[in-house]
DNA sequence: CCCCAGGCAGTTA
DNA sequence: TAACTGCCTGGG
């Protein structure tokens, strides 16, 4: 996809970006670290910096990066390079739920997240809200990351590091409301301490051994682990089954009540290597519509 | 106040 | 391997 980038003095624009949409990108359940301002421009965290991002019109300005940082790393976080008008035909051929769930959803981009953040922020969102999992998220980081300085008035923290979370007792770790989780994110972070480089190795294999690996941590268990290998290890085939995505399926494909391994092979047949992003089309549409619910 | 939330681990059969 | 059960905690 060709980019049309304007770099000024104190601000990024992406021209006529195309399937950009921040609240779609940023509300789609994918991350945990992007709040909304009164002006309806995100800020987030993430790579240890603080960047802002706003759609005017059919531009997209980016705040507080330099060019350097947008070319090696929001690049590649945004997924700019790819065409979004390509996945959306295919997994929409013959399939009315799709489409509608497409133009619910249509500024969605699954963001390219690093893989120790996403592991420990998806074993936290294990029975647990998001309201509640993103308050944790920042009480940790307030408690234990990388101080990044002030943004709008906010200091901001990056994310700790796993030598710095394997450290502390499980007292400390429920001080910041991770509850019975402490303990697995306590055993991961002294696992991953260890390793350092293992996330990066356990990316580089296949699906299946990818997740078999990644099975190994405590408090991951098949949903986690797929939303680990959609969210960050490029596995876009992978295919999480929570509870909503049980129910819009079984509202509109099965007619009846289906296994989640039952749910998944259907969409590894339907959706092929794109089942990820069909996943969250329908994620974001049946949760911010109630769909299957009562 | 009760209910539940983007499941998981541990225990049984 | 499938079916159960308990679980921190704070929004709704």
């Amino acid at each position: 996809m060709k980019l049309d980038i304007d770099y000024k003095k104190d601000k990024i624009i992406l021209k006529n970006a195309k399937d950009f949409i921040p609240r779609h990108i940023f509300e789609c359940g994918q991350c945990f670290r992007w709040n909304e301002n009164q002006d309806s421009s995100f800020t987030g965290v993430a790579h240890n910096r603080v960047i802002s991002v706003q759609k005017l019109d059919k531009d997209i300005i980016i705040e507080n990066s330099t060019r350097e940082d947008f070319e090696n790393i929001w690049i590649k976080y945004f997924d700019l390079g790819t065409d979004y008008g390509i996945i959306k035909n295919k997994i929409s051929q013959d399939d009315e739920v799709m489409q509608k769930a497409i133009e619910f959803g249509k500024g969605i981009r699954i963001l390219r997240q690093e893989p120790w953040e996403t592991l420990v922020s998806f074993i936290i969102s294990a029975n647990n809200n998001i309201p509640r999992i993103k308050k944790t998220i920042e009480l940790l980081a307030g408690a234990y990351g990388e101080y990044l300085g002030e943004f709008h008035g906010e200091k901001r923290y990056g994310f700790p590091t796993a030598r710095v979370l394997s450290q502390l007792s499980i007292e400390e770790l429920k001080a910041c409301n991770l509850g019975y989780r402490a303990a697995y994110i306590q055993k991961t972070a002294s696992m991953l301490d260890m390793e350092p480089t293992e996330l990066d190795e356990i990316a580089r294999l296949d699906i299946v051994n990818c997740k078999k690996n990644l099975l190994k941590y405590q408090g991951v268990g098949p949903k986690v682990a797929h939303c680990v290998l959609f969210f960050c290890m490029g596995k876009m085939q992978a295919f999480p089954v929570d509870v909503w995505v049980k129910r819009v399926m079984e509202y509109f494909y099965f007619h009846r009540e289906a296994s989640p391994k039952e749910i998944q092979e259907f969409a590894w047949e339907k959706f092929g290597k794109y089942a990820g992003y069909a996943q969250q089309y329908l994620f974001y549409y049946a949760r911010e519509l109630g769909i299957g619910k009562g």
